[in-house]
RNA sequence: GAUCCAGUAGCUCAGUAGGUAGAGCACAUCCCUUUUAAGGAUGGGGUCCUGGGUUCGAAUCCCAGCUGGAUCACCA
């Protein structure tokens, strides 16, 4: 044991469970069993496959080798059942002790299936399939090899017609060891195939159409294409700042100017902003721009897109989601901002200047402040009064022309910008333009957002002179659009928040280990040896500093009280030596 | 950022007139020897989130903090 512990107190840290676990470790190397074989496991069938082609009269899956994580153990003496869950799914294992070990050395059986096995362990078994009198398709295990011994305990989660019974259900624990999380609740899985399955299905549509898949940078010198607060960095060689990016359109667009007639990207954008149910600093936004065409055929595309990933995930248009079932059938309802305000407050905010604008906000009861443009101002009546109305997919068209910067005007009105924005579940889930491609116009707009910025909106583009100069060159007209994986995932798979349809959401760190480690140096220049240092943590003493004002004959005490107490082991203090670690 | 809620065994959770910390599953030992979340018996396992305070005595009451969640604000 103590060849795996360089350190008692770590072991002593352990938990009980934990400690039988390494123990039966040391066991199996002491058998020849080696808990971490290097040799390839040849498996040959899913469990999933199993479950679903089996058939005891055609006797077949009769040779299958299959691997997996053993979820479950109960032992009849000479006879056992456990659970094996491969990624597909779960099988029972039948195991007979005279049929694993069919000489006199019954150690296989007796000693490491029933003693130093343990659910979690990761195992390989080879076999033939067969049905037990209760009518469970099983394998009867004549080979069985140990491919990964588990330490820690999984957390049991046991079903039984349908209920759950202790399922780890802590958002933290899920979230933070997301691992665990995936073992033990197969439905989080689920989510995640099914969070490929969109990504795939919309790649496969715009890939029939010829649209080409590009990647852009991330690191980007001005971060354009959107308005918010972005991260940034610095790198050493060039000796600049630069920014992880918050959208890519302004290299997208530029590809269009290249040539390229259809370029998408799913792409990993970056916002320094609030983290809630809906926004997690790093989220994957689908943006696709396509030459020769505008607003209202992406409008047509957006519909076809979005019923086909409907289609492929569920076979149906209609996906349930929270209380309610969304249909994604097309066409989907079409209003224009304009339109929806009057809907839902009864104000016409055709035509008000900016003064008209506050008043109406006044009117509706919605706070405003100083630095709010009239573009501000309108999604704030919006943001307010309407978008909670949308539950079902609503395309919301032509918004002023302040608050989107990078669109196209209308063609026939200029306060007016030819974009629309689709809200599903209360939630915008794309954006789309008719692109501006006139660099005279482009380059105002640009200004305006500058002195947005000088207002104090802080979330006011910067003006990119380069994505300017090639729109001087000519940028085809072209519409282009935005969908939030994210967000359309948790509609497809009835998530509630983003987390759930992110791998490793972001969290704030946890306390422990990085922080113990750069400490345990501080200790050790003190002259501490290493041994005493966790002993000092577990003392109360969690920063030198602390250390430092505390008498050389109390501490030396409470040391050697702790080693004796705990029957650490570890040579006695003096308190001379106490006291030279205090000196400076 | 504001308000509210939560934090007790590996997991799910009980536990207040303040008075020796509990259950189920998991784990260990023994018995049983073809089970279906669960065969039986016995047993081990706890920084009751952390730090203060009140008290003879705090998981429990008070204050502060940490972590997470919910709602709101912010996020075109």
């Amino acid at each position: 044991m103590q060849q795996i512990y360089n350190d008692k107190m770590n072991y002593n840290d352990l938990s009980e469970q934990e400690q039988i676990r390494r123990q039966s470790l040391d066991e199996l190397r002491k058998l020849g069993i080696d808990p971490y074989p290097a040799a390839m496991f040849p498996v040959n069938v899913t469990t999933k496959e199993i479950a679903s082609d089996f058939s005891a009269e055609s006797n077949n899956f009769q040779d299958v080798a299959v691997a997996g994580r053993l979820m479950g153990k109960r032992i009849m003496g000479s006879a056992s059942f456990a659970e094996l869950q491969d990624e597909k799914g779960r099988i029972q294992l039948y195991f007979k002790r005279d049929d694993l070990c069919p000489g006199d050395d019954k150690t296989g059986y007796n000693t490491v299936f029933k003693k130093l096995l343990d659910i979690g362990d990761i195992i390989g078994v080879r076999g033939f399939v067969f049905v037990t009198q209760m009518g469970e398709i099983s394998i009867h295990v004549k080979e069985m090899t140990l491919l990964s011994k588990s330490l820690k305990p999984l957390p049991i989660v046991k079903e039984k017609d349908g209920t759950v019974y202790d399922a780890v259900t802590d958002p933290e624990f899920r979230y933070r060891q997301r691992y665990v999380d995936l073992v033990v609740n197969p439905v989080v899985r689920d989510v995640f195939i099914k969070r490929t399955k969109i990504i795939n299905s919309l790649r496969e549509l715009y890939n029939s159409r010829g649209y080409l898949e590009v990647e852009t940078p991330v690191l980007q010198p001005i971060p354009g294409g959107a308005a918010a607060r972005p991260f940034i960095t610095h790198h050493n060689s060039l000796d600049i700042p630069l920014y992880l990016r918050v959208a890519n359109e302004l290299y997208l667009k530029r590809l269009l100017v290249g040539g390229y007639e259809g370029v998408y990207e799913f792409a990993k954008d970056f916002r320094n902003e609030g983290m809630d149910r809906t926004h997690n600093p790093e989220f994957t936004v689908m943006e696709i721009y396509i030459a020769y065409k505008d607003y209202l055929w992406m409008m047509d595309f957006v519909e076809e897109m979005l019923e086909k990933v409907a289609l492929d995930l569920h076979g149906t248009t209609k996906v349930p989601y929270a209380d309610t079932i969304i249909d994604f059938k097309r066409p989907f309802n079409r209003m224009t901002m304009a339109g929806a305000i009057k809907q839902y407050t009864g104000i016409d905010i055709t035509g008000m200047n900016e003064d008209q604008l506050k008043n109406a906000c006044h009117q509706l009861n919605i706070e405003i402040d100083e630095t709010m443009g009239k573009g501000k101002l309108i999604d704030e009546i919006f943001g307010a009064k309407v978008e909670h109305h949308l539950v079902h997919p609503t395309f919301i068209m032509d918004y002023p022309v302040e608050m989107s910067p990078l669109c196209k005007k209308h063609r026939s009105d200029p306060n007016l910008t030819e974009r629309f924005e689709l809200i599903v579940n209360s939630k915008e889930l794309c954006n789309a333009y008719s692109e501006l491609n006139d660099p005279i116009d482009q380059r105002e707009r640009f200004q305006e957002q500058l002195r947005l910025s000088e207002k104090g909106d802080d979330e006011a583009m910067f003006i990119d002179q380069d994505f300017l100069r090639a729109l001087e060159y000519g940028m085809p007209q072209a519409s282009g659009l935005g969908i939030g994986i994210d967000r359309l995932t948790m509609i497809m798979t009835n998530q509630p928040s983003i987390q759930d349809v992110l791998f490793f959401p972001q969290m704030k760190p946890e306390k422990g280990q990085a922080t113990r480690d750069e400490a345990q140096e501080k200790y050790i220049a003190m002259g501490i040896p290493v041994e005493w240092v966790d002993v000092l943590k577990k003392l109360g003493y969690t920063s030198t500093d602390k250390l430092k004002e505390t008498k050389a004959g109390k501490l030396s005490n409470d040391l050697n009280g702790f080693n004796k107490k705990n029957k650490l082991g570890l040579k006695g203090l003096s308190p001379q030596e106490v006291e030279e670690w205090l000196k400076e």
